[in-house]
DNA sequence: TCAAAAGTGTTATGGTTACACCCATGA
DNA sequence: TCATGGGTGTAACCATAACACTTTTGA
C-alpha cells in the first residue's frame, strides 16, 4: 500500500515530554530507541500522527502505547519543523508535555521491548534528534506556567502536605521559598481543602493532608481570579 | 510530478494572524479566498510549507507573498490539527501571529488578485475553516503576553507618545488605566528613551516622543529583570 | 531524650491604587 | 478664549519579605 500526492509532504509526528516528581527532584521520561537513526539513544516518547486522529489524540495514544500512562494532564508545547531535524526525511513534530504523579501511575516499559526510564531533568542522557531542545522548551514552559496556573498539583498525589507542595515549587522554580509566607499565600487563595487526615508512616510528626479544589478554582477563575504563586 | 509515501501524510500549512493598531482599535488582516472550499470567504493569510524551509520561514514567505509585509515580529502560536478542520483533506496548520505597525508598513493586496483587508478584532467577518478559533487563540495569547513581555511596542511607530502607549494597552487589555500610574510605572522601568522631539500636527499641546530601548531591555532581562505592565 | 519536620504571627518595606488640577497649543 | 489633550505628586492601602521558636511524633 502506498499514498501519492501532487506535492511533497513532510512527515508529521507528536512527541511527549513527560514530567514526574519524586522526593528527590523533577524527572523526565525517555524511551530507548531500537532502530536507526540514533539507535540505542534515549528519546522522547512519540510517533506518527494517523489520519483519523487529532494531534492531542495522537499524543495520548503514543503515551499510552509507549509508557502505559493514561488520563494525565497534557498540553501542546510547540511545533518543531527545522528542515534537518531528522537526518533521513523531513519530519515536523508537534511536541506536548505531560504532568503525572509518580506515586499513582505505574510506568511500564513499552510493548515493543524498548525500555523506558526516568532521568533528572537537570542531568538528562544524550538524546536523539533535537529532543534536547524540546526538553529545554518544555522546562521553560513548565517553569513559567506553574506560577500563574495551578498545574503543579498534577505532579502530586490527590492528597498532599503543604511541605510537599512547597518542595514542588522550590524544585521547579529552582529557588527556596519561605515556609510561613508560602503557607499564608497558598491557604489565602482558599483553593485547598483541609482534610481530616494526617500523613502516616513518617518518622516524625505527621503533617495534615490537603486536596486541591478544582471546582472552586473553576468558579473563581470565571470571576476574574488569577492564581499566582 | 507526484510524491509517494508508504503511509498517508496530512498536508501541512502555516497561517498568520496579523495584528495592527490604528487610532481606533486593534485590527486583524484577512485575505479574500479565490477558490473553494470557502470561496469568497475571508481567511488568514497562509499556505503550504515547502520541503526546504522551516515553519517560520514558511510563515514569513507567505506573509510577504500575500500581504507584502516583511521584517515583523512573528511568533508561533499553536498548531491546529483536528481531523475535519478542512472538509477536503487532512490539513494540519501551524499558526503564527505577527505584530506590525500600520503607520510604517504598507499592506498591498496579494499578487494573485485576491484582496486583503483589515477588520476590527472585535468584529471580524465570517471566516473560512476554523480560522475564527485561530483568531481567538491569537487574541488570548496577545492579551496574556503583552503584560509580561514588551511586545506591544511592535504595534507602534518607533517614536511614540506615552498616551499612544497607554491607549495601546487599554485597547488590548480592554480596561482603562490611570494616566499617572501608568506613566510612573512605565518610566520607572527605564526602558524608554526620552527624545528631544515633540509630536507635530496635532490640534493641541504636542506630546513628547519616546523610543523603546531594546538594547537596555536585553541587558536587564539577562540580569533577571521582568517586564510587567 | 533526641532528631526531624510541623506548625504558627508580627513587623518593616515597597509597590499599587486612587485621585484633581494647571499647562501648552492651535483653532 | 476655548477646547483638547499633556503633564504632574501625594497619601492610604495592601501585599510581600524577613525572621525564630514551640509542638508532635517515632525511633
Amino acid at each position: 500500500m502506498s499514498y501519492t500526492y501532487e506535492f511533497p509532504r513532510p512527515a508529521l509526528t507528536v512527541d511527549c515530554v513527560v514530567f514526574g516528581l519524586d522526593d528527590r527532584d523533577l524527572k523526565v521520561l525517555f524511551i530507548r530507541r531500537g532502530i536507526p537513526p540514533f539507535a540505542d539513544r534515549w528519546a522522547l516518547p512519540g510517533g506518527f500522527v494517523r489520519m483519523d486522529e487529532s494531534l492531542e489524540e495522537a499524543a495520548r495514544r503514543e503515551l499510552l502505547e509507549e509508557t502505559g500512562v493514561e488520563q494525565v494532564f497534557l498540553e501542546q508545547l510547540y511545533t518543531f519543523g527545522d528542515v534537518k531535524r531528522d537526518p533521513r526525511d523531513r519530519v515536523v513534530t508537534v511536541a506536548y508535555y505531560a504532568l503525572i504523579n509518580l506515586s499513582e501511575h505505574n510506568i511500564h516499559a513499552a510493548t515493543d521491548a524498548k525500555d523506558a526510564a526516568w532521568f533528572p531533568v537537570a542531568d538528562p542522557p544524550k538524546l536523539a534528534f533535537d529532543h534536547d531542545r524540546i526538553l529545554a522548551t518544555a522546562l521553560a514552559r513548565l517553569k513559567g506556567k506553574v506560577r500563574y496556573e495551578p498545574i503543579g498539583f498534577e505532579l502530586l498525589p490527590q492528597k498532599f502536605t503543604l511541605s510537599q507542595l512547597q518542595k514542588l515549587y522550590e524544585t521547579i522554580l529552582e529557588q527556596p521559598l519561605d515556609k510561613r509566607n508560602f503557607r499564608k499565600k497558598i491557604l489565602g487563595m482558599q483553593l485547598l481543602v483541609e482534610l481530616d487526615e494526617l500523613q502516616s508512616d513518617v518518622p516524625h510528626r505527621a503533617a495534615r493532608l490537603y486536596q486541591f479544589d478544582e471546582h472552586k478554582y473553576a468558579q473563581l477563575k470565571q470571576k476574574g481570579f488569577n492564581f499566582e504563586l
